[in-house]
DNA sequence: GATTGAATTTAACATATGTTAAATAATCAT
DNA sequence: ATGATTATTTAACATATGTTAAATTCAATC
């Protein structure tokens, strides 16, 4: 059942672990916030949301791993993100717009999620003032730190973009197969296996 | 005088213009909120804030132009954004936090700007629930656009992307040195050059 | 566990882009 | 206006990366 709302049992301890990395609050706050997430299951290689539909929701990470991308008019694919365990994700523009997202997500392993429907999205901001200042707090450093990527891709070799995601997420070459690791450092396969070569024979 | 603190007289009218774009309230509303903002010119070539140091205040644009880019430790810059007339920039997460900003902000032509101390920014979050979400808004969408243009790094030719960017921000050549758009898409000076060559000769 | 399909590696070749250097053109400062 | 500085173009050459195709390895499925 693809996509199944599953509504049994799990574990919110990573869930409420990053909201309290943001902000210090009693116990019963962080469950009433949790009211508005759904729990959700996918499987492997599983859509999670399309390009070309509005996203019905926005993502936190219990357990697994999954990737966003788009295809570009060539049909090429581009990885612009890996989320794992304690990542948010999701396409909110489109979500709060109801319009057409351009990015993919799927699971790349079997996933367990916490879910938020864009009227739940809405009344969480608007009712929980600490979550709307950690929201912002937050997307003001996400950008920013896509602007340095964004840096080290203009002025950065594969190889040693390889090397600093090597640095930065070393988990993620562990989980995830290297044709993606490829897409998200913007080279081919090929170019990436040759890199390998170069650094693990020297 | 770099820098200098003008207090005398200059147009809101772009400032108002944007403001109601995302949000309808009455003019005195406006100007109350304004009055948190402080304007300052700076002279082409003028350093605005500089990497290594805390923000001290974050931009809205009026008049001219500017750059933001790093500098990586093999000593080259790379622009990963310009600021025109109507936009806003700035390093918030560095401002906020009182930390140092990897950016530099340069003016790129003379500029009229207003800007806003990290203490006023966190007063109008507090005060102004309509910019506290206009902003969270912008920022959303800012982060979305940041990885679409990530893609195209990732999949398009500098050929490509120059022509992406011709056609979604033209004024720009009319106003910035090669060198900078150069910089801004990842590629040589010399290599801007052929591809303009080749292009404009077929 | 055998078969099938997918991922990775390898190689040969093509091409885009970087590098260096010099020539030309444009801009700035006095 | 003139000279000095900076930006742009051009060219020759070097190199990283893409492309195609095949071989090999790995992983999923029945």
């Amino acid at each position: 059942m693809p996509g199944k709302n599953n509504t049994y049992s799990f574990d919110p301890t990573l869930f409420f672990e990053e909201l309290k990395k943001r902000v210090d609050l009693p116990q019963a706050k962080y469950e009433e916030f949790l009211r508005l997430w759904e729990f959700k299951t996918f499987k492997k290689n599983e859509f999670i949301l399309h390009a070309g539909e509005a996203p019905k929701f926005s993502i936190f990470v219990l357990a697994g791993c999954l990737r966003q991308y788009t295809v570009n008019e060539a049909g090429d694919e581009s990885i612009v993100y890996f989320a794992e365990e304690r990542h948010w994700i999701g396409d909110l523009p489109a979500m709060r717009a109801k319009t057409p997202s351009v990015f993919n997500f799927q699971a790349i392993e079997e996933c367990s999620l916490l879910t938020i429907s864009p009227e739940n999205w809405e009344k969480a901001f608007t009712d929980f003032s600490w979550w709307a200042q950690a929201h912002l707090t937050g997307y003001q450093r996400w950008a920013s730190l896509l602007q340095q990527k964004m840096a080290e891709m203009q002025t950065l070799s594969g190889e040693t973009r390889y090397l600093n995601l090597l640095k930065e997420r070393p988990r993620l070459f562990q989980r995830v197969p290297q044709h993606y690791i490829a897409s998200y450092l913007g080279i081919s396969p090929e170019t990436l296996s040759r890199i390998r070569k170069k650094i693990f024979n020297s």
